[in-house]
DNA sequence: TATGAATGAGAATTCATTCAT
DNA sequence: AATGAATGAATTCTCATTCAT
C-alpha cells in the first residue's frame, strides 16, 4: 500500500499544478482532491494544509530543475551555450505559476536551501561564461540571475519568447571588443 | 456635496492601492473603507462591487500614464531619450501591483480602450526611435512594447533597475549599423 | 442601530446558554446563531470566535454573580446566614455550565480577574463568618471555598440539594464549643 | 492468538484512559490506536466505535471499583471505618474522568447494571453505618451515595482532600446524641 | 488478522455584498 | 447620503469510520 500512497500523492500535486495553472491560485481543496480523484482527507492526510502542498509543489518543480541545470552542465561546449540552453529549458517550466504561488508564504526553509542550489548552479555558470567572454563583465553574476529570473519567471515566458531573446541580446558581450 | 463626494471617491481609491501595495490584494472591503475613513456602505455607494474597485484603481493609475507619456512625447530631443524617460518612469510607477490586480478579471472593455490608447502612444514612439536608427529594426513595434512590460511591470521594477538597464541595451541598435 | 446590535448580543449569549445547557458544548455555531434568530455572520461579527463567545458567557454569568454577592452582603444579618444564602443562590445558577465551559480555556486573562474579586468576597465573608464563630476555624477560608465550588458548581446542584446540605453541616462550628 | 487478542484489548484500554488523563476527552481514536502500538483498524476490530472504547473503559473500572469495595468489606471493623476507606479508595481513582467521559453518552444498559450492584454494596454500607450509629440517619442511603458522588468524582479530588474531610464530617452522627 | 490509507460529512471561520436606520 | 450591522455561501480543515492490501 506504500505503491498507492506514493501514487496518490504524486496525482495529488500533479492536479493541483493543472489547476492552479488553469484556474488561478484560488482553486479550492476539495476541487484539487476531486481533480485527483480522491477525497479531500485524503489530500489532508498527504499534505496538513494548503500551504504544505503549494510547498511540495515548488520543491518537485525545484528538485526537477535542478536535476536538468545539472545535466545540461556536464555538455562540452561554451558555457554561453549552455546558458542560453538553460534559460530557454527555464522558460518552458511554469516558474511563473510557481513563483505566484509561493509568493504569498515567504519563510520555507527547504525550499529556499533549494533555491539557493538552483542559484549557485547558475551563478557559476554565468561567472564561466563572462569568463569565456560571451556575458558582459559590468554585472555580477547575481545581477545577471535577477535579469533571467526577471524574464524567465513571468507568465507570458515560453519557446521563442522575445523577451528573452532581447534579454540574451543585452547580456552579451559586444562583439568589437 | 459634489465636491464630498468625489473627494470620497478620490480617497477610496488612494487608500485601496495603499493597501493593495502594503497587505497584498487580499484586503477586505471593510479595510479598505475603514483606511478610507468611511463605511463599507460608502464604498458600495462609489463602487458596486471590488471589481469596480479595482478597476478604477487601473483606470486612474492608466489616466496618468498616459498623461505623462503625452507630456514627455512633447519634448523635443531624439525619441530613444524619450522612450528612456518613459520606460524609467513606468518603472517608477506601481504598474506590476495593478497588474496582479487586474489579472483576475480579464474583461473590462473600457481598461482595455485606455490600454490600447497606452500601447498606441508608445508604439508610435517605438516606431519613430527605430525610424532615427535607435532601436533595432528586427523586433515589431508590438513586440518591444511587450518587451517593456515585461520588464516594467514587474514587482522588482524600480529605479536603477539591472533589468531594465539590459533590456534597454538589448533593445538599442548595434553601434556599427 | 447600537441599540439593536446590543440587543443581538444579548440574544446570542442567552441563545448559546440555553444550547450549552440543552445539548451539550458541542452545539455548532451555526445553530446558536439559528437560535438567536441571527446569522452566523452576525455571531461572529460579534465574537470573533467561539472561545469569545464562551468567554462573554462566563463573564455575565459572573458579573451577575458578583452583583448578587454584593447585594446579599448589604444585609444586616450574621454573616453565617448571608454565607447561607450566597451558597443557595449559587447553587441556581448554571455554574457547572459555565465551568465545564471555560474548562477548555485555561487562560482569559479578564475572566480571571473578575473571578478573583468574586473571590475575594466570599474569602471575606467566610472570614467574618469564622470570627463569628458560625464556621470551623480550621479551614483557611481559600479552602472553605474549595469546598463550595466542588459542591455549588456541580452539574446536579440546585434549590434543596442534599450535597449542599451536608457540606453546610459539614462547615458548622460543632455547637459544643 | 486469543492471549494476544486479549492483550491488545487490554493495551487498547490502557492507553485510551491515560490519553484522556492527560489530554482531554477530545483525543483521536487514531492517536488512542497510535499509544497502544497499534493501528486503528486493530482498534475498531476490538470496539465498534468510539463509544464502546469508552464503555469498556468505565466499565472495566468500575469492575476494579466493585472488586475493590467487596475486598474492603470483608474487613471486621466498624461499618464507619470501612465507609471511609472506601471513600478515599474512590478519591484515589480516575472516576471524575471516567464520569465526564460517560457523561456524554447516558444509555449504556451494562454500565448501569454494574454502577446499580456498586450502588447496592454502598448502600448496604451505608445503612450499616447508620445502624451502628456513625451515619446521621436523617438521610436516605441513596442521599449519602448522591453526597459520596459529588466529592468523589470530581476533577480535584485525590488524597487529603479538604472537600472530602468537610463532607465525612457532614455525615457524621453529632457525638451528643 | 493487522494495518494504515481513504473517505466525506461536519465544524469553524471569512468576507463580499445588502439593507435598515 | 453615510453608516455599519446583518447575511450566508464558500472555504479550510478535522476526525470517526470504512476498506483494500
Amino acid at each position: 500500500m506504500r505503491t498507492d500512497a506514493r501514487r496518490n500523492r504524486e496525482r495529488i500535486v500533479a492536479a493541483a499544478l493543472d489547476l492552479f495553472a488553469e484556474r488561478g491560485p484560488g482553486v479550492g481543496m476539495d476541487e484539487i482532491a476531486r481533480a485527483a480523484g480522491l477525497g479531500v482527507g485524503t489530500l489532508y492526510r498527504h499534505f496538513p494544509d494548503r500551504r504544505a502542498l503549494v510547498e511540495e509543489i515548488a520543491m518537485s518543480a525545484l528538485r526537477r530543475l535542478r536535476e536538468r541545470i545539472e545535466a545540461l552542465c556536464e555538455a562540452e561546449e561554451p558555457r554561453w551555450d549552455v546558458l542560453t540552453r538553460v534559460v530557454w529549458h527555464c522558460a518552458a517550466e511554469p516558474l511563473a505559476l510557481i513563483k505566484s504561488l509561493t509568493g504569498a508564504h515567504p519563510g520555507a526553509e527547504e525550499r529556499l536551501r533549494l533555491q539557493d542550489e538552483v542559484d549557485r548552479l547558475l551563478a557559476d555558470l554565468v561567472k564561466r561564461a563572462q569568463d569565456e567572454g560571451a556575458v558582459r563583465r559590468d554585472l555580477a553574476p547575481a545581477e545577471v540571475l535577477e535579469v533571467f529570473a526577471a524574464t524567465v519567471c513571468r507568465p507570458g515566458a515560453g519557446a521563442d519568447d522575445v523577451v528573452i531573446k532581447v534579454m540574451l541580446d543585452g547580456l552579451k558581450r559586444p562583439e568589437d571588443a
